[in-house]
RNA sequence: GGAGGGAUGGCCGAGCGGCUUAAGGCGGCGGUCUUGAAAACCGCUGUGGGGCAACCCACCGGGGGUUCGAAUCCCUCUCCCUCCGCCA
């Protein structure tokens, strides 16, 4: 959540970034609630005041009529004490409603823009090669080649699920190992092995909800949320806590499955493995002092491109402007590898700084000094990568005149020597 | 799933319903002493909120209740520990 002593010193500034965004806040409403509160608050604690110093009094006096007087007076300012109690908690509850409901507000640098045909392309490295044959899109070189079965993925689990077999599993499990060794060893990044079940305070935590609720999969008896991405408990890691300066920033790589029930995508991409109701994710995470998250959030996308050019697959950053930054994110970058055969830029990567909306949720701060007033930390996540596209991308530019599939030079080490992937005879 | 035990400040650990404004200790910070350090002694040592100054309020795992007054009594939930059952 954005901080409440903005919106009520800069209710317009907030406004106008929100008109940005193209989102809507009840920001009026906050200010009434915020300012409702804080009377009925003072109310209260000079009632309260006055209770623990006549109570403290009472235990003082002897036996008699002047202390049978003082008790009962005391009964009545308990009465009106409870009364404000109950509407100081019922406002407090709405106006921590209407605060979760604010999306995180855009960085100055973030370009105005409607929707994602806005975004910029920053740079791209790599052009897309000349095959000199039609290249074949996955769904169909996947199956051909006996490693991607799609028929047999609905029979178990319905549409949008599939099942990768022989070398297709091996590659992507390749991926995986290679892409998290890559940013522990040369990233700096510490390894984290998560729960993918969460409790739902996790999910408010990291701003999945309330805005996603529609997209979460949840167990029925228990308070168990699957996780849509490593972020949610990622960013959970460290709530309620006091981080020392020195200990910052710290930088975590997570490889976990991610569910989503895609109701907001209800058929699009049905064809393939682009969008499915599970995939697995490296996940990169930032938590940094507020001054370096920028300069974080550069190194993010940085450590991101390096997995797509060690691949040598063309790739591009592209900017996410204003109406298209989502809930959380203040900055966001996506970078998009090349899938000659579907004819598609697919984005495997969604790079963002949250500042500290999510640290505000979670409760996530550092002390600059030992004896230095705690701060919000700032937060930041990158895919590194989303592994169904990125084995999308490898299947389709690493596609020969013969069917067969070339395994990247820096997987091979990943895949037992395997050079290259055919059909079984 | 069953039975029992527990949860108190950064840590350990006391706490008959009212001088608890949470004892005491450890650790940490500052000071005195010292050439310096140690020791000793003295003081300070949480979080959030409101006023934004003095100050006030809340917080003893969470929530609710009894009472003029609750760390303390009652109910409930969560987590941890021990044992039993089940289990990859």
């Amino acid at each position: 959540m954005i901080d409440i002593q903005l919106i009520r010193k800069e209710p317009d500034a907030v406004r106008s970034a929100i008109d940005k965004l193209g989102a809507e806040a009840p920001i009026d409403r906050i200010l009434q609630l915020d300012q409702d509160r804080r009377e009925l608050l003072q109310q209260v604690e000079s009632l309260r005041q006055e209770r623990n110093q006549t109570s403290e009094q009472i235990g003082r006096m002897p036996e008699g009529p002047e202390r049978q007087e003082l008790i009962e007076r005391m009964r009545g300012v308990n009465l009106k004490i409870g009364e404000l109690e109950g509407r100081l908690k019922g406002i407090e509850a709405e106006l921590e409603t209407a605060l979760y409901q604010v999306p995180n507000l855009p960085h100055e640098s973030v370009p105005v823009g409607a929707d994602e045909s806005e975004n910029p392309v920053l740079r791209q490295e790599r052009e897309p090669k000349e095959f000199g044959f039609r290249p074949l899109p996955h769904w169909e070189l996947g199956p051909r080649l006996g490693i991607l079965d799609f028929e047999r993925g609905v029979k178990l689990s319905g549409s949008r699920f599939y099942v990768l077999k022989g070398a297709g599993a091996r590659l992507q499990r390749a991926l995986i190992s290679w892409m998290l060794d890559l940013h522990v060893s040369q990233h700096g990044y510490t390894e984290i092995y998560p729960p993918a079940l969460v409790k739902e305070q996790c999910m408010w935590g990291a701003g999945q909800l309330p805005k996603f609720a529609e997209n979460i999969y949840r167990d029925a008896e228990e308070d168990l949320w699957l996780i849509g991405t490593a972020e949610i408990p990622l960013t959970n890691l460290h709530r309620d806590e006091v981080l020392e300066f020195d200990q910052l920033p710290l930088s975590y790589a997570a490889y976990t499955p991610c569910f989503r029930r895609e109701k907001f995508s209800a058929g699009r991409d049905v064809r393939g493995i682009k969008r499915g109701h599970q995939f697995d994710k490296v996940e990169m995470y930032k938590f940094t002092a507020p001054e370096d998250s920028y300069a974080a959030l550069e190194r993010i996308v940085e450590d991101a491109s390096d997995v797509c050019r060690a691949l040598e697959i063309p790739f591009r950053v592209v900017q996410m402007v204003t109406g298209d930054l989502g809930f959380t994110a203040a900055k966001k970058y996506d970078l998009e590898l090349w899938a000659p055969g579907s004819q598609e830029w697919l984005e495997v990567s969604s790079v963002s700084n949250c500042e500290a909306f999510q640290a505000r949720r979670t409760n996530i701060r550092f002390r600059r000094t030992p004896k230095a007033k705690p701060e919000f930390v700032h937060t930041l996540n990158g895919s590194g990568l989303a592994l169904p596209r990125t084995l999308i991308a490898v299947l389709e530019n690493y596609q020969q005149p013969d069917g067969s599939v070339l395994v990247p030079a820096v997987l091979r080490p990943w895949m037992g020597g395997i050079e290259r992937i055919e059909a079984a005879p």
